[in-house]
Parts: C-alpha cells; sequence; structure tokens
DNA sequence: CTGTTAGCGCCTTCAT
DNA sequence: ATGAAGGCGCTAACAG
C-alpha cells in the first residue's frame, strides 16, 4: 500500500505540465494560468493527490512543527496546556507535536533528542525540574525555546510562570485568618522546585504570625503521596486543624485520609491547595486554593517562541510572571472549637 | 540561529570520510573499523551533530511517526489513550504525533489531511461519528489506520471497541432490581452513535421489566449538558427516582442539579453512568457505573496498526470487542419509600 | 572497510 | 505564463 502515493511528478505528467506549475498552482495559484489552472486541480483531486510536507521541509528548512513537552500529563493543567498552545500555534499555521516526559529528566532529555533529530522548529518546555541541562542542550542546537511553570535561573531563555511562593504565603494567612494555629505542609518532591517554593512561603507565613509548623512533609505529586502523608499527620498525636497541599492530587489524596480517619472537611480539617482542579471535573470537595492561570501561560509562552520563529524578537530571554488566583470554596473552615 | 546546524556533510569533511561512512556509524556501527568509528564519533560530539530525520525519511519513505487523532482531549480517556498510545508504539520505535479535533468532523478532516501531508506512517483514529469519510480519506491515501470507540459499519477497518449498549442494559438492570420503577435517561447528541447505543440499551431493559421510561434527553457530553437535562427533568412533576447519564460530565452535571434542587444522591435519587472517572482524580461522589478498558484498547489499536506497519498483517480490518466493567459505588441505592 | 553515484519530493533560481 | 536545472540531507546500491 505505501509507495503508491501521487507525486508531484505524477500530477505533473498526467496533466502535460512541468512539476514547478504544479507547485505553483499549490503555493501560489495566481501566477497560472486559469486554464491550465483548472486542469492541474483537476487531476490533482482525480489522484487524490496530497503534497509531501517532507520534500518541502527539505527543501526550505522548516517543518511548521513546534513541539510541546509537557513533564505529567495526568495534571489537569497539561490539557489545557496542550489545548492552548495547540490554538496559540494553529493561528501561525504551525502543527504542535506532544510529548510527555513521566516527570523523569532522562526522558526529558530523550525526547527533546527525538524532537531535534524532527527538525521541529521550536519548543514550549513545561520542565520536570529547573536544571539547566534541557534548555542548553535545545538552544545548543539553535533551536528556540520557551519554558512554562519554573523560574530557570541557570539559562537564558524565555519564561512564563507564577510567584507560587508568594501565592502560598496568601493561602497560609488566609488558614491564620481564620483562626488555625496548627498548621501542616504537605509537599511534593523535596528536588522539585516548586514544591520548595510553597513549603517556604508556607513557613515563611507561619513565622510571620510567631508559629511554627505542626509538620512538613514531602511525598511525589500524586493521590497516593497525599494520602500517605495525610494519613502520617493526621494519625499522629499532634493533630493540625488545617493542612495546606502543595497540589490537587495531594489534595486528593489527604482529603481521602481524612476521611478514612473519620474526620471531616472541613469541619474537623481544613485543606487548602495548589492548582485546584477546575470545578468541571470534580464536584465535591471543591478545595479552597490557589489556581494558577495554565492557559494563559501556555499561550504566552508560545507567543513568545512564535514571535521568535518569525523574527520578530532576538533580544535576550525574558520572564513573564503572571499573577495566580486564590479562591474560597467548601474544604476551609474556622478550626473546630476543642483547638 | 537556524541553519547552523550540523550536517552529515560538515562531519564527514571534518573527519576525513566520505558522508556515508558517518551514515554508517551511526546506523550500522559494526561495519566501520573501530579506529574511524572513534574519529567519526569524536566530530559528532564535537559538533553536536544530531541526524536529520527529515533527510531518512525522504530517502526511505518512512517518518516512523504514528499520529492520534483524539475527539474530545477533556475526557478523562484521553489521557489514557494518549498514555497508552505512546508507551506501545515507542516500543516499536515510533513517535506519537498527537491531535484533537474538537468534537468536530470537519476539524476532523482537516486534521488527518495535515497528518497525510506529514507522511505520518499511521493512525490510530478515536473519531467524532461513525461515518466513513474519515477512515475513506486515510485510507484512500494507502495509510493504515485503526479505530478506537466506534462501530465502523461503512468501513473496511480495524476496531476495537467496547459493546456498550449490552453495557446499558446490564446498568438498567442493576436500577431494577434495586427496586426503581421511575427511570430516566440523559444521554448524548442524538447524532452520536454511543449515545444512541446508551438510549436503546437503556430503553430495552425497561421494556424487558414491562416499564417505560420517564424521561430520554438528549444535550451535548458535557457537564453543562447534564446539568441542564438534569434541571428539567428533576425539576417536573413526574420525577425519576433514578437516573442513567452516557457519561462522567453529563453524570457529574446532574448531580450538580440535583444538589440544587435540594436533592441527595443517592438518597433521594440514584445516579448510574458510563465512562466513571478513575477514583484517582474525583473523590466525591464516586459513581455507580461502567467503566470502558480506555488504556487496553488504545494499547490493541495501536498494536493491530503497528502490526499492519510491520507488514505482519495485512487482511480484512478485524473489530475487537472487549468487554467491560461495571462497579458499584456510592451513587445508587433503593428508591424513597415514598416512591 | 570505504567511497561514489544517484535519487527520494519539493521549491528557488534562472531562463524562455 | 511555463519550464529546466540544481540541491536541501540522507542512504540504497554498487564499486573498489
Amino acid at each position: 500500500m505505501r509507495g503508491t502515493m501521487a507525486t508531484i511528478r505524477d500530477v505533473a505528467d498526467r496533466a502535460g505540465v512541468a512539476p514547478m506549475t504544479v507547485s505553483r498552482v499549490l503555493n501560489n495559484p495566481d501566477s497560472v494560468s486559469p486554464k491550465t489552472r483548472s486542469r492541474v486541480e483537476a487531476v490533482i483531486a482525480e489522484l487524490k493527490y496530497v503534497p509531501n510536507m517532507i520534500g518541502q521541509t527539505l527543501r526550505t528548512n522548516r517543518t511548521m512543527v513546534i513541539a510541546l513537552v509537557v513533564a505529567d500529563i495526568s495534571n489537569p493543567f497539561a490539557i489545557q496546556q496542550i489545548r492552548s498552545v495547540g490554538d496559540t500555534a494553529r493561528r501561525d499555521g504551525y502543527t504542535v507535536l506532544f510529548t510527555h516526559t513521566e516527570a523523569s529528566e532522562e526522558n526529558e532529555l530523550t525526547q527533546l533528542r527525538a524532537l531535534v533529530q524532527r527538525r521541529v522548529d521550536g519548543i514550549v518546555l513545561a520542565p520536570v525540574t529547573n536544571r539547566p541541562d534541557s534548555v542548553d542542550f535545545v538552544q545548543g542546537q539553535g533551536l528556540p525555546i520557551s519554558v512554562i511553570g519554573y523560574p530557570m535561573p541557570g539559562n537564558d531563555v524565555d519564561v512564563v510562570r507564577c510567584d507560587t511562593g508568594t501565592a502560598s504565603r496568601q493561602l497560609t494567612d488566609y488558614l491564620l485568618g481564620l483562626g488555625h494555629k496548627r498548621l501542616a505542609m504537605l509537599s511534593g518532591p523535596s528536588e522539585i522546585v516548586s514544591a520548595l517554593e510553597r513549603t517556604d512561603g508556607f513557613i515563611s507565613a507561619l513565622r510571620g504570625a510567631g508559629l511554627s509548623p505542626v509538620a512538613l512533609r514531602n511525598a511525589p505529586f500524586t493521590v497516593e503521596g497525599g494520602y500517605q502523608m495525610a494519613l502520617s499527620v493526621l494519625g499522629g498525636h499532634d493533630r493540625p486543624s488545617a493542612m495546606v497541599t502543595a497540589n490537587n492530587f495531594i489534595a486528593i489524596g489527604a482529603a481521602k485520609a481524612a476521611r478514612e480517619l473519620g474526620m471531616r472537611v472541613p469541619e474537623d480539617v481544613s485543606i487548602a491547595t495548589f492548582d485546584n482542579a477546575r470545578s468541571d471535573s470534580v464536584l465535591d470537595p471543591f478545595f479552597t486554593g490557589i489556581i494558577q492561570p495554565a492557559a494563559e501561560m501556555a499561550e504566552l509562552a508560545t507567543g513568545m517562541l512564535l514571535g521568535r520563529l518569525a523574527g520578530d524578537e532576538d533580544g535576550p530571554g525574558r520572564e513573564i510572571i503572571l499573577p495566580t488566583r486564590f479562591e474560597v470554596h467548601d474544604s476551609t473552615a474556622p478550626p473546630p472549637a476543642a483547638n
């Protein structure tokens, strides 16, 4: 079956013209006489000819493909990013090649290498960590890249992100304002910057109120991780009345653990989280928390990349920090009277 | 920056060999003397040479890319499919190009055309409807394709799907067994086969019990659609005691509507659904319902495609029907006594 | 073990 | 308005 696909030459022969004329009909129809054009178009339809972009690419050195590389596809953010990058890129005629890295740095470099081999025109990266290697590699190949979500202190690169450290203080301050004095932080892996940022913000807010954390835990950004951390924290003798969780999966796991221990959310324990899932996909509980504008971040990052591809922009990397949104929902309340 | 990337000729010149030798070092290292090989490898590293697959592709007529085309990326199924197709394809050295069609048939054809232009080696399609046009187009180009999720009566093509009509009867029978006599169906768009199948199964189960539906509704497969349908059905004077919903989004919308009307699930109204979300991503309510093995479907469909690409298989299209799973959770109970 | 030739499909350039 | 020549990066086929 393969190899039967019509080529520009097949069309040309059958229409009695040169391949170049067919090319013109495709790319610059006005430069061909109406008569010739309609004859060629008829043959194109007849042979079901679809131009081979591989040929074009080799000639023009542009694939018109950009890649989106996302660390963790199961995070609801990923969906918004895929949508957003795709929509933005399409407007400029680009197709998006999507890959995910299973949150492994090694995997990330492997994927990036594969993308360079395929000569994508640029890359939008939502990276695993903020180590400079991945960006270095891509830039070393002369490819433009922009990064979503992390500060990249070791690279000169376009970045779009939020300041989740400050947001973490805001979230913690809200719980303090409700009267909580015994707070725990359930964070992500300690080697991941966003987890660190969030823990730091938490601690600094407590310090500002003259308090110390009841517990600081680290685990993977998963339901299971949240569940285990919450079990150990809530099962001890020094129970917190409120927990801050570093992402939505941890929050869900923590709520599960609380429920299993016979505690109600928020009556017995409050949970405030980052990266609250959208109300569209989760009914209950709908968590109080910090929401990052994932779609806007992705759109801006893509826009910056497209700008460089179009040659509109060729200065040093810029960092754009977008504001987060704080939403109060059903998972937080003042501490129980006993506390 | 672009255009600075090293080519095979750059490497060859600098290593003092022919391009062909560099190619051999890359693709068939044993056929090159160790001495030459190490010299070439050194130059490759020095120039950061990354082979250009565009060239290879043009020469070999294989991109080593397969495409996954999914109708609706916001459905949790999509994530599992992306994962599953990617993992399966990678094992055979293929990369996956992912696109989504926003549930528009026109969009689907446009995307498929773009994929053919890029000369992907094959396509896995989770289609919008079961009209034959999309598959016809792809096959007309001599490209192998396999389909996930729908029966494709108009095509000779590999299909992996579930029998959701039968599953719908099973689901409805369960509600009947709980003692429900007044049931409503909240289904998807009437032009989509899966919605029809599910409605038909519902009706046939009721008929088997000598009952008629209290209501049959159609709306988009969204939270909003489910919400509106449930509002109208539960707000009327002929209230059902149980509802079957055609997917997880409709179920969530229906539960929201019930709650707003002051009804508890399942005490006042039961909800049983298709495509129940996994417990990992939704805490409460966790719906009673039918679960399709999305990952297995995608893996099998990809496997069939890869089999055709490898030439292991070239017979007529096969249809594989996988069993669904029925899980009882918290959203169903016997009808209230008053009923 | 290594090199040369040629051509994959297309488009830029130059000619007619 | 149309055509011919050449080359993008790579490798199959054949030589040596």
